[in-house]
DNA sequence: TCCAGACCTCAAAGCGCTTTGGCTTTTCCC
DNA sequence: GGGAAAAGCCAAAGCGCTTTGAGGTCTGGA
């Protein structure tokens, strides 16, 4: 069923048509009552190309997600992003499109997509210490969002959503500090991004500032995997002067480190601490009722939301001023912390 | 960059631009090199509606990701998926479309993406016992590939790619008896998705055709997150005669179990046995060189590479046979299993 | 009674592309 | 050299929608 069809049964004109289902004044209430109860009960939706090509609006937002091809990893958080995000799209009516690409060819993916004219908008996932893609997108004029930031410099000229990673970390490592741990080992993500930057900063602010010094040897970098916190941390455990404490950036990590730890027969909360960054995954819930393991928690879901609301402004009013949240991260106390061992 | 204007720039009809463009042989290769030049240099792409609206093909497939309402879950397997079939679509240069659906208001977004007429096609997730979404696909008449299948009725009239759930869970079950276990729980996924009920099959045949018994209690059902690994094997460590091996429908349930068996102050591999299912997703690898759980493994990023590779063929020639393809998950020997325990 | 002004409705153009059908030029073969 | 076939190119229609500019009808005030 199309609007033509649609209209000669109606015996209107498409104009006609057209204008009542779009909500215009120029029709009565009658009519646009006949034209609403025929469109529904032909089960007619306007073909969305079609608008596109007449409107140049397509009522389609792009997410482009970064595949680090040398780890072959897509982020997990994403999915969860998503969800919070197609909240927003299926209340607003917009499509989502995705595209996976391979770090290597980000820019070229970037003004293709531009050019093929499918999507309003972008949402940047996985911003880099000072990631090209933001001047690009700047340059080619299509509004985005980035899920996170990159670097200092330009943050105020562009839309982002962040969770607050310098101080969430600064915190975390704050009270493992009052609990008396001294050596406290950092399993940070990959220090190519953004995130990673910050909590790094974070970590070393809380130990500097309690006149601690920052251990080379505490801090390992990596994607972030349940081996990799398994094996980092049997590492850390074979060092002369093993850590008490440990931070993880996200909780798949902290499976890992819980594993080692069982394997060197150590237990968890007691002889070493363990604080996780949790995301807060659906289907990686630190617990039901009570928490699990000691974390910073903020709702990757959320950000998902407030990023597709802030683009929706951004598309149907470019002129809009930029806009910057900054989710602060709770702190949350679970089973795997406590006083650091008398040595 | 358009159409007309590079056309008029390279002196020729939109007509022959077009044809060059799209190799079509009614052009002469001299002018063909000019054209595939001149679009590269300007970065002439087609838009996408406009192409669309003319062929009536969109070059993008859909994907629809079931949310469930009840537990607000995500299945995160779909990251791989989408991962692996993102590969399919770049190379054949197509676009995807998510959307993710409360699974009340199904059959509705169906029926809308269907009207829109943005897809040629759909990938179908997360299929349950008896999904509605395939009548009503093959009714609206629109190209699909469910990941999975849903019931055994009208198998072959729908192409699907699944994993062979039944025999995966079967040869895991017989290689627990084998190595002496008679009490083997199972922390299954929901057993209103077609995968779980298969799966349970699996488990049921090993014991019976060993002449066990399946025991009610020893079976669980659920979302498959950590917390439910967790507090169903310290239930069943609880029962007068608790199990001595545990397969786990996922390795997340997996970490739970690790987590409980570790507060009860069990060993594992060693007082109790555990098998998880393996996706081998990309942030959750079961271990580097060698694998940490014994597991059923089944690439989920292949099975989303098979399934675009499919729905192509299908969009191309609709009238092409259905096609099955049934994946055959290996058996993979960790450090989570070992013999029984003599009691 | 007449006319301005609301109020509705419509025909047609245009979005950027593909594709049909036709036209001109070249090539080939007898 | 002549005719037919092949090669190369083009104008124009059409995909389904929105939107402009114009027209028709109805009301109410002068």
């Amino acid at each position: 069923m199309n609007l033509k069809e649609l209209s000669t049964l109606l015996g209107l004109s498409q104009t006609t048509v057209s204008r009542a289902l779009n909500g215009y004044p120029e029709v009565s209430e009658v009519t646009r009552d006949k034209v609403m109860k025929a469109a529904k009960q032909h089960n007619y939706t306007p073909n969305i190309r079609a608008r596109g090509l007449a409107t140049g609006r397509n009522h389609t937002v792009g997410h482009v997600i970064p595949l680090s091809t040398e780890h072959e990893v897509v982020n997990p958080v994403f999915t969860d992003f998503i969800a919070g995000a197609s909240e927003i799209y299926a209340r607003e009516n917009y499509d989502m499109m995705l595209t996976i690409v391979p770090d290597k060819t980000e820019a070229e993916a970037y003004r293709k997509i531009a050019a093929k004219g499918s999507v309003d908008g972008v949402i940047v996932h996985g911003p880099k210490a000072n990631d090209p893609r933001i001047a690009l997108l700047r340059e080619i004029g299509m509004p985005f969002v980035v899920h996170g930031r990159s670097g200092i410099a330009e943050e105020s000229e562009y839309s982002w959503v962040d969770m607050n990673n310098t101080r969430a970390f600064e915190r975390a490592t704050q009270f493992l500090i009052d609990l008396g741990h001294r050596r406290i080992g950092l399993l940070n993500g990959l220090e190519n991004m953004d995130f990673a930057i910050k909590r790094r900063e974070g970590y070393r602010d809380a130990l500097i500032s309690a006149g601690l010094k920052e251990h080379k040897e505490l801090c390992y970098s990596s994607e972030m995997t349940e081996e990799y916190g398994f094996s980092a941390t049997l590492e850390m455990l074979a060092l002369h002067k093993p850590p008490t404490a440990i931070l993880a950036s996200s909780i798949i990590v902290g499976f890992g480190v819980r594993r080692a730890l069982d394997t060197a027969g150590l237990k968890i909360g007691k002889d070493v601490s363990l604080i996780v960054h949790d995301d807060d995954l659906s289907y990686l819930r630190n617990g039901a009722a009570e928490p699990i393991y000691t974390a910073t928690r903020s709702s990757v879901r959320m950000a998902g939301r407030i990023c597709a609301e802030i683009l929706m402004e951004q598309i149907s009013d470019p002129k809009r001023p930029m806009r910057h949240v900054l989710l602060d991260a709770e702190l949350i106390i679970g089973h795997t912390t406590g006083p650091a061992p008398k040595s």
